[in-house]
DNA sequence: GTGAAAGCGCTAACAG
DNA sequence: CTGTTAGCGCTTTCAC
């Protein structure tokens, strides 16, 4: 009375009068199949609902039509609409993506790499460069397709799609300078493992370092990716002898703890206090004041990413990583600073 | 030269010296293996660097050892944690996590469904109720295990992790009349296709019509869950004759947007205007003033639901659905109406 | 405790 | 354009 086991293949082609060679045609390349033929099969298809097994198509076919995404977190909302556009594409493409998270911690991510490729991904996007060379091994020797994001640069060798952290970072340290900020502090991701934090900071060093007219990093405190914890790292800064007139953050999150904290500290912002961000993310132009910020090319960057990713899958040769420009978003929250 | 081909159970068995099934043995019940056989194989399997070829594992157990999420949107930081809590629990139990989106189409939702299921998901979560009978079907004739999310009721026989949405908006909005308010907005998610949204317009409308002491539902405006559209939202009922004294929203999202709209119109927040969002996603906290919301227990309903869901892949019996409460965060943007 | 052998459902040559 | 026929790599009885 019960179908208690979904329709095969057989059943498909018994129903239909054909042989299972056919359906598997008329399935994944239908132009090679008479359209009468398909008809009937399309039919008996229906009828039985019949979708195909998985484990017998990629054990058949050597591809899972899977692709994995390994991310630090997601939530995190760095990450979300980069991995949106990523996984738009891919469903375009009839991929499926398989999400692992690492916590930022590298061992978790060779981790979370094994699974995914153990679980049947045909290839991996990744986050960043800073992995032990055991991780790269296992890419290399596995010949894991995958592509790096997040970062303009990777491993000779290895494909990536991002944007300069460095450069954007560094730009917007010069926008800070330009509006007369001199006195500047910078609340940085955790660079232990990040080396798109790291970027960022030295990013934010060189600028500040090459400006001269007396521009100086006043204090650079590293902080977790955390509303609270970056707050915490503002309230240490004002506790200085010397405070800054601009604070630098790693990402909007932290910018936003901070803000937040400066104003239960009864600062005036933008006037006491000038803040900027990094990331973009929908939150910064509801702050208030408006997070000046440095648009990261989410959007783009995932679909480029996975674009390349299904291209070096399919083997293609010639393909070239790609950098994407970033965008200074200049907001109400950097001002210059209030005259001594 | 190269090792074109990734080695298989029947290399390990040979260099290890025993069967294939002794290997199958001792990686998936190393218990029932000697452990001097054991030794032999895990010594070879280093040596290979062997991985379980995912297709052939999958078709001979019947198991992918990987379920799906599918979910409206990756974008939306609303599922974020949620998500990320589900796919912790499942990441301990070595299963994998396919992510789908349906953009909030049912249609949508039907084809990912379809996907996932095709790509070897062993059970899927779900949000919310509101979808065709088509996609019903589908989930009982195929017996598709699933567990619905982020909602307190389901179909008969279906399984449910998550909190009542009317009851939390209702609450909600007796705190607003509570606090004295009688003029209540509500900017609401789309309806259509979404009973969450549905069930949080619906809590508030009941709430508001029991109250009685003058207390109305002055308006009452569909946004989609974006920013921009919620701060327009919010400008169409600033230009009603009558206007409120307090903005109930759909999500803190939409309260975000329409703060900040609230405050390009030069209204003073809270006094001239309260605001209660829904969610407590993060970013609610570092809003100024910050945002009153209902916290919805995020992290623990995707624990739930993903431990529901295992345990009905295992085919365990007497599973219960759970309820679990939220909570409402009582703050700053929620302030007494201005005395006319 | 271990091995032999029979498939799981599908794809991809290869003939016709 | 269609059918026949081998496997793909693994798990799982069933003997021993």
């Amino acid at each position: 009375m019960n179908k208690q086991t979904a329709p095969t293949l057989e059943d498909v082609a018994r129903l239909a009068g054909v042989s299972t060679a056919s359906i598997s045609r008329a399935l994944n390349a239908p132009s090679k199949v008479a359209p009468a033929t398909r008809e009937k099969i399309e039919k008996a298809v229906e009828v039985l609902g019949y979708t195909p097994n998985f484990g017998g198509r990629a054990l058949a076919s050597g591809r899972a039509n899977t692709v994995g995404a390994v991310i630090p977190s997601m939530a995190n909302a760095m990450f979300a609409n980069g991995l949106q556009a990523f996984q738009d594409v891919l469903m375009q493409a009839k991929v499926n993506l398989l999400v692992a998270t690492t916590g930022f911690d590298p061992e978790e991510e060779l981790a979370a790499i094994k699974s995914l490729v153990a679980h049947g991904a045909d290839g991996l996007m990744l986050i960043g460069n800073a992995r032990p060379d055991a991780t790269w091994d296992f890419l290399e020797k596995r010949r894991v397709p995958h592509v790096v994001a997040w970062v303009s640069e990777t491993r000779p060798g290895h494909l990536f799609a991002g944007f300069d952290n460095a450069g954007a970072a560094a730009d917007a340290a010069r926008r800070a300078m330009a509006a007369g900020h001199r006195r500047i502090a910078m609340i940085c991701g955790q660079t232990r493992d990040n080396d798109r934090a790291r970027a960022r900071r030295d990013g934010v060093i060189a600028a500040v370092g090459a400006w001269g007219d007396g521009a100086r990093l006043t204090h650079l405190i590293e902080a977790p990716y955390m509303l609270d914890e970056s707050g915490a790292a503002f309230a240490t800064i004002m506790q200085q002898q010397e405070t800054p007139t601009v604070v630098l953050c790693g990402n909007d999150a932290q910018a936003a703890g901070a803000m937040a904290q400066a104003r239960a500290m009864g600062l005036s912002l933008p006037d006491d206090m000038s803040f900027i961000g990094f990331d973009d993310i929908g939150l910064a132009r509801v702050l208030h004041p408006a997070l000046a910020t440095v648009r990261v090319p989410q959007i783009d960057m995932g679909r480029r990413a996975a674009t390349l990713l299904l291209d070096r899958i399919a083997g293609r040769e010639g393909l070239q990583s790609v950098v994407l420009d970033t965008e200074f978003m200049d907001r109400a929250s950097l001002a210059p600073p209030r005259k001594a």
